[in-house]
DNA sequence: GATGAATGAGGATTCATTCAT
DNA sequence: AATGAATGAATCCTCATTCAT
C-alpha cells in the first residue's frame, strides 16, 4: 500500500493568502461595517478556514485595522506621482487629481473604504489618526501649493482655495458618500461633476450651447 | 444595608418620555453605530428599563429608524425657513445657510445624525431614501435656484454651482466628516472655512493684511 | 356644568367577571399550553385589564389550575346523574355514557380540558391528583359495578371489564386525544365508534347486511 | 484555587455526541414541555455546551422534532417485526404487541415521547402528521388484518374490532397516560391490565377462583 | 375595584475566539 | 501551518408581575 502522499495543492505564498483575506475583510467589513461583520463570512470568501484568520492577524479589529491600512497604501503611491510634479499648470494637476480619484477610487473597491473610515472611524481613533497623518495630511499641503501657485497665474478665482484646500477635496467627498448612499436612487454623473467644479476652481462659466 | 428600590418613576408624559429615548438613543448610536450598540445603554441613560423601550418602539431597528427621522424634522423646519425668503441676495442667503448649519447641526448632536446616515445607509436604505427626499431633494433645488439668480447678478463666479448645487454643500459634509474624525488631531475652525468657502463661491480674493 | 356622571357602564357581577377570565384562559390554555399562553392574549379576550387578573386569582398557576377544577365540576354533575340510577340495564347506562361524553364533553371546550390535563398533569401534580379523586376515582367504581351486573346478566362478554373498568373508558380517552391530534387528517366518526366499542362490550356482531 | 477549565472534550463521535443531545432533550422535553424545556439544560445534560447544540440543530422547534422523530424509528422498526409475520394466531400476535408496547415502550423512556406527541402535537403539526403516518396509520391496519382473521376463527368476540382497530389500541394509551398522570397515586400492574384486555377481546370470561 | 404603563429576570440565539487534531 | 468543532459571553426580546393612578 507504499503510495505517495497525493498531490498536495499547490503551496500557497503565505503573503497571498494574507492578500486574499484582506480583499475578503474589505469586501465584508464595506458590507456590514465592522460589528456586523462576520469572521466566517470573511473565511469562506478568502477560501481559509476560520482559524486560519487567526493565523494571519490578532483579532478582529487586528484585521480591521490591516485592511484599512493596506487599502490606504496604494493611495499614497497615487499621491507621491502628484507629488513629484509639481510645476505643471494648476489645470493639469487637478485634471490628474480628478482622473486618479475617478479610476483609482470610486471605481475600485478603494471607495469602499473611504466610507468605512468614515463609519467607523470614531470608534477606531487609530485609523482615523493613520488616515489622517498619511493621507489628509499629505494631500492638502500639495493641493494648497497647486492653488498658490493657481492664485498667482490667476488660474483660480479666488486665494479662499490655498487657504482652505479642503475646498478642492469636499466635492471628491461628496462624491463617495454620494455614490455610497444614493447611487439607487439617483445616479451622479461624476466626470461631468467634477469637470463643473473644476470649472468653479477657476470661476469660469460654461459657453452657452 | 437593604435599601429599597429606587421608587417607580412618577407619571410622566410619555411624549417626554419618549423623546428620552429618542434622545438617549441617538448618542448610542452615534458613538457605537447600529450594531454595537446596546438597548441596555439606551435604557439606562434614557432612565428606563429596557423593557420599556418596547412599549414605545417595534425594535432596535424601528428605534434606529425613528431616531433619525426624528432628528431629521428640526432640519426640516429651518429648510422651510430659508425657502420662504427667496428673494433676498444670494449674499445673504447662503450667510443664514452656513449660519443655521453651523449653529442648529454642526453646534448640537444633530450634526451625529448625519454621520449615522452615513455610516449607516447602505444598511437601511429605507433610511437613505427618507433623507433623500426629504432633505437632500429639498435643499438641492433650493441651492441651484439661488445660484442661478447668483450668476444672473453676477455674485457667484461660476454657472457650475447653478448645475451642481451639490457644490455648494460639499463643504459642509466635509465640516461634518472632519469633525467626527480629525476634531481632535486637527480642528477646523467651522466659521472662517464657510467663511472662505463664501469667497470662493463668489470668486472673491481676501485683501491683503 | 352640572351633569350627571356618565352612566357608568353597569355593574358586572364579580361572578361573571371571574367565569369570563375562566372561560378565556381554558381557550387559551388549550391553544398553546400553560408556558406558551400569554396573561395578555387571556385578559384581552376577556374584555379585562391585565392587572385585574390578579384581583381574581394569584398568578398564573392559580389561574391555570382553577381553570381545570372548574371545568371539571359540570364533569362531576354528570356523573352524579349516572350513579344516581344504577338500576337500570348495562345498556342504557353505556348509552348513556356515551351520550353524555359525547355532548358534555367532545362536543364542548370541555374536551380542551382533557388534553390539558394530559399535557400539563406531570408539571402540575396537584391538578393530576385532584383530578384522579374527582373523576377517575369516581367514575371508575360506577363502571365497574355497571360491569358486573352486566356480566352477572350475561349482558357483557367478559368479566375483565369489571375488574378493569378502565377498559370501558379507554376508547372515550382515545377519541379525546385523536380528535386533538388527527380530526385534521383523518376524522373519527365518534358515534360509530362509540357503537362499536358498545357492541365489542356486549360480544355482539353486526349482522349481515 | 484557580482551576483550570476542564479540558476540552476529546474527539468524540459526532453521530454519539447527537445522540447525547436527543437523549437529553427527550428527558427535558417531557419533564417540562416544549416552551418550559431551557436549551441550557440540555446542554448542560448531555455534557456540551450552549453553542453546540447550534452545531447539530437548527434551533428549538428542529432539535424537539428530531427527538420525536429519533424516538419513533425504534418503534417503526418493531412494527415491521410484527408486520413480517402475519399467518399466527390472533392470540400470539396479541401477546407479542402487548409485550413490546410494554418492554420497548412503557418501560424505557419513549413513553415519555407519546405523552409529548400528545401534549405538544396540536401545536406541533408536522409532529402530529409524521406521527400518523409512520406509526398510527401503520399499526391500525396490521390491528385491522389481525382482528378480521380472529374474528373469522371466532377468535374475537366481535368484529367491531375489526372496524375499529382503535378499540385494540385504546387500553395502550390509557396505560401511557396513566403511566405518567397517576402512576404515584395508583399504579396501574400493566401486565395484568393487558391480560385482561386480550381476554377481553377474546370474550373470554376469568375461571372462578 | 380596575387599569395598563413600567419593570427586569429569564432564555434563545449568535459569533469571536480557542485548541485538539 | 491549517483546520473547524466546540465554547460561552454577550445581547435582543418577551412576558409575568407590580403599583401609581
Amino acid at each position: 500500500m507504499a503510495q505517495s502522499k497525493p498531490p498536495r495543492a499547490r503551496k500557497i505564498e503565505p503573503a497571498a493568502r494574507k492578500q486574499a483575506i484582506l480583499d475578503a475583510a474589505l469586501t465584508v467589513f464595506s458590507e456590514h461595517g465592522f460589528e456586523a461583520a462576520r469572521l466566517d463570512d470573511i473565511a469562506v470568501r478568502a477560501g481559509v478556514a476560520k482559524g486560519t484568520l487567526y493565523l494571519y492577524f490578532d483579532d478582529k479589529e487586528g484585521l480591521f485595522e490591516e485592511v484599512v491600512r493596506s487599502a490606504v497604501n496604494p493611495i499614497l503611491e497615487r499621491l507621491s506621482v502628484l507629488a513629484a510634479a509639481p510645476d505643471i499648470s494648476a489645470d493639469k494637476t487637478l485634471a490628474a487629481l480628478f482622473s486618479i480619484f475617478q479610476k483609482e477610487i470610486l471605481g475600485t473597491k478603494r471607495k469602499l473604504v473611504i466610507r468605512l473610515i468614515i463609519a467607523e472611524g470614531p470608534r477606531f481613533p487609530r485609523i482615523a489618526e493613520f488616515y489622517y497623518r498619511n493621507v489628509v495630511a499629505r494631500i492638502l499641503p500639495l493641493l494648497a501649493e497647486v492653488a498658490e501657485r493657481a492664485v498667482g497665474r490667476g488660474e483660480f478665482s479666488s486665494d479662499a482655495y490655498a487657504r482652505y484646500p479642503q475646498l478642492i477635496a469636499a466635492p471628491l467627498l461628496l462624491a463617495v458618500v454620494w455614490d455610497s448612499l444614493f447611487a439607487s436612487i439617483r445616479p451622479l454623473d461624476v466626470e461631468d461633476f467634477f469637470h463643473a467644479h473644476h470649472q468653479a476652481l477657476a470661476g469660469q462659466t460654461r459657453a452657452a450651447p
